[in-house]
DNA sequence: TATTTCACTCTTTTT
DNA sequence: GAGTGAAATA
């Protein structure tokens, strides 16, 4: 094998070869992150004689994780000891191990956003979905800045009612015997800071902790890592990049990458400042909007590469027209290096439906999950009460599915017995007799009885078997197989491969558990479209790109409002140019940027303007081209000015049926028609064209 | 209890 | 416009 330290650059290598105090290594985007990563990995046990078992790597992503633990074991075999797992996985096996010093079972299951809104759900049966969604939002958040419901909870909310409710449903989750995805994080805070015994066990063990994309790390996470560190005795490196930090809006603090050094005295900082990825051109044009932000580290991203060709803005008249024009621009053997790039998810549906028509192959990345499914939730819910049968919500969700007359009020006893028995719900459940009559009784006497035959059931075979055994003698199959002929869909054939994903565990309570934890924190375990074989486009959000590079990239949905989507923050305007920073950085080779005159959002023709982002490109390395194709001269997006023979001037007030009061912000002629931007009293910004839209002219008085 | 109708919402989303 | 979930109805 050549040297793989050879093939490192100058500031690679001295990333690789540090020691000592914390490291922070700055990585741009396309410097060689993940290599530096492995590589250091992989020196430290072959070179450094380190032993793979002291070593933990921790990722945001299964996925990263995945391709960081099959990197190194190829450099070195005996990295594949290295404990890599993502932040969530690393709690969840903490937590397990030491459950019982937190009062909590090792079998504890893992509840995701879904159950924990249908857990405060239960606890507040009249609370409207829309402020049952807010508070599940602030509890996380809460969670994410290691906040508990006794602590000052201000900066997360101003509701005077949110400790209480935070409070209430600590309590009813703890009930459960469950944990949800913010424990994973924070109860090892706690674990850590109260039994400094264990911290000690942890401290000894490992030795090297590496952390990836920190950028996406929260305060809770920064604290786990701080009670995992101790000075002299473990060698702390961060990675990231502070120009890509993307997820502000579920708690990532970038102050996190921002401060490290200060966090952690002593730091060394190592910026990888040379790209492999991109052309000159994408380069240039990737750093001259990201400079626009502030409050960065600051880098200076160079490449050897070709200067390339300009990027592309291309004008089109809608969605659809949008569409044709990224089919237009692909060819097959093209497809699989191309990628079309959106803001959210619901922009996907136009490309789907045109490129279907003509016959362009694609692959849709991260829609609707296949764990969100209804039956695979009912399927899980099943097993999940084996392993834990305090567990409320898959009470709730399979006891009377299919329909065994188990209705509300008994719903309601069989918990109230549960309660003052002591007893789990299940058992409750099984002393029906006593308290229920006729079909309830018999229904829950049934249900019970199902999940202690399946209890019976361990310790023989594959898990697989075992979930086959309680999808089809509680009929969930039956029933499931019902609405896909009445449906045509295919939700039996979501429970075989649910079957199938569970043939290579254990019917134990490990095994159990395990696939439990498994399928709840990687999501992309079951997504079939994962694998990107074949010749086909990729459609995804620009979220979802981080990590992934094509030779041609196409940003689409260039326009005010929809991206950067409006509001006053600056802050977020900032995470939106990151964002779109990433986007570009995405392009080996090509880059495309599309934008609509005229785009339907919710049945409703929408008139944004081009994005203030593409006034942010360098006039020099773009070409304006219209919707012909042909190169014309643009004047470029356009801004609002007053404009004496508006009907509606600037400063005017309107009404809007959907969006309220808002005043006229900005209002020019575009080809004799009259367009204008207005505020809404929501904070929305909103561009219309007069003509066509349904507004009133107000009077302002009292705004 | 099953079916239909209505009202509501609608960023991004590694875990 | 479309998908969802709850209320209303039979």
């Amino acid at each position: 094998m050549t040297n793989y330290l050879d093939v490192l650059n100058d500031a690679q290598l001295e990333a690789v070869l540090h020691e000592g105090g914390p490291l922070l290594i700055l990585a741009g985007a396309g410097s060689g992150k993940t290599r530096v990563i492995t590589t250091k990995i992989a020196y430290l046990i072959d070179r450094r004689a380190i032993d793979p078992r002291s070593i933990l790597a921790v990722t945001f992503t299964n996925k990263a994780a995945r391709e960081m633990k099959e990197r190194a074991a190829s450099v070195v075999p005996s990295a594949s000891g290295v404990m890599i797992r993502t932040f969530h996985s690393f709690g969840a096996w903490l937590l397990r191990r030491n459950a019982a010093l937190l009062g909590m079972d090792s079998r504890f299951s893992i509840y995701d956003d879904d159950d924990s809104r249908n857990l405060l759900a239960s606890v507040y049966e009249d609370m409207p979905r829309s402020r049952l969604k807010t508070y599940t939002r602030a509890i996380s958040r809460a969670k994410d800045y290691c906040l508990g419901p006794e602590d000052d909870l201000s900066v997360i909310s101003h509701d005077p009612q949110f400790p209480e409710v935070y409070r209430n449903y600590e309590q009813r989750l703890r009930a459960t015997g469950c944990a949800d995805f913010g424990d994973l994080i924070m109860q090892p805070v706690k674990l850590l800071s109260e039994h400094s015994e264990v911290r000690q066990r942890i401290t000894d063990r490992f030795k090297v902790v590496l952390v990836d994309e920190y950028q996406d790390s929260n305060v809770a996470q920064y604290e786990l890592l701080q009670r995992m560190y101790r000075n002299g005795s473990t060698y702390l490196c961060v990675v990231g990049d502070d120009d890509q930090s993307i997820y502000r809006f579920r708690g990532a603090e970038v102050r996190n990458i921002l401060t490290f050094p200060e966090n952690f005295p002593g730091t060394r900082v190592v910026k990888l400042e040379q790209n492999y990825r991109s052309t000159a051109s994408i380069l240039s044009i990737a750093s001259s909007v990201v400079a626009n932000n502030t409050g960065r580290l600051g880098k200076t991203l160079w490449t050897e590469n070709d200067e390339g060709f300009p990027a592309q803005i291309n004008e089109l008249e809608d969605q659809n027209a949008e569409a044709r024009f990224c089919a237009r621009r692909l060819s097959p053997g093209s497809y699989k290096e191309t990628a079309v790039l959106y803001r959210t998810n619901a922009q996907s549906r136009s490309f789907e439906t045109v490129f279907t028509r003509m016959g362009i192959p694609y692959r849709l990345v991260g829609t609707v999950g296949f764990y969100e499914r209804e039956e695979i939730k009912d399927s899980l819910a099943y097993l999940a009460l084996l392993a834990n049968p305090r567990d409320e919500i898959a009470f709730r969700r399979v006891v009377n599915k299919p329909a065994r007359g188990v209705g509300k009020v008994s719903l309601e006893r069989i918990f109230g017995q549960a309660v003052s028995s002591g007893k789990d719900l299940v058992d409750a459940a099984a002393d029906a007799s006593r308290f229920l009559r006729g079909k309830a009784r018999s229904g829950a006497l049934a249900f019970a009885a199902l999940i202690r035959d399946a209890e019976g059931q361990f310790g023989e075979g594959p898990l697989s078997g075992l979930i086959e055994y309680l999808v089809r003698e509680s009929g969930l199959v039956d029933h499931h197989r019902g609405r896909d002929e009445a449906e045509r869909s295919s939700r039996v054939a979501n429970i075989e491969e649910l079957v199938n994903a569970a043939q290579d565990y254990t019917a134990d309570d490990e095994g159990l558990t395990t696939f439990l934890e498994d399928i709840t924190l990687d999501r992309s375990l079951m997504e079939e479209d994962e694998r990107g074989e074949g010749d086909r486009v990729t459609l995804i959000t620009m979220h979802n790109t981080k990590g992934l590079e094509f030779d041609r990239v196409i940003i689409t949905g260039m326009e005010e409002g929809l991206f950067p989507r409006s509001g006053d923050d600056p802050d977020e305007l900032e995470e939106e140019r990151r964002l779109f920073y990433v986007a570009i950085t995405r392009a080996r080779k090509e880059l495309v940027f599309t934008y609509c005159n005229r785009r339907r959002i919710w049945g409703r023709s929408m008139y944004f303007g081009p994005s203030s982002f593409l006034r942010e490109l360098p006039q020099e390395l773009v070409r304006f081209a219209g919707p012909g194709g042909g190169l014309t001269v643009s004047a470029g997006p356009t801004s609002g000015g007053d404009n004496p023979e508006a009907e509606y001037p600037v400063g005017s007030g309107v009404y809007h049926d959907s969006y309220g009061t808002g005043q006229v912000v900005g209002n020019h002629f575009v080809e004799g028609q009259e367009r204008l931007r207005v505020r809404f009293e929501t904070g929305k910004v909103c561009v219309f064209l007069a003509k066509y839209t349904p507004l009133e002219r107000i009077s302002l008085e009292g705004m």
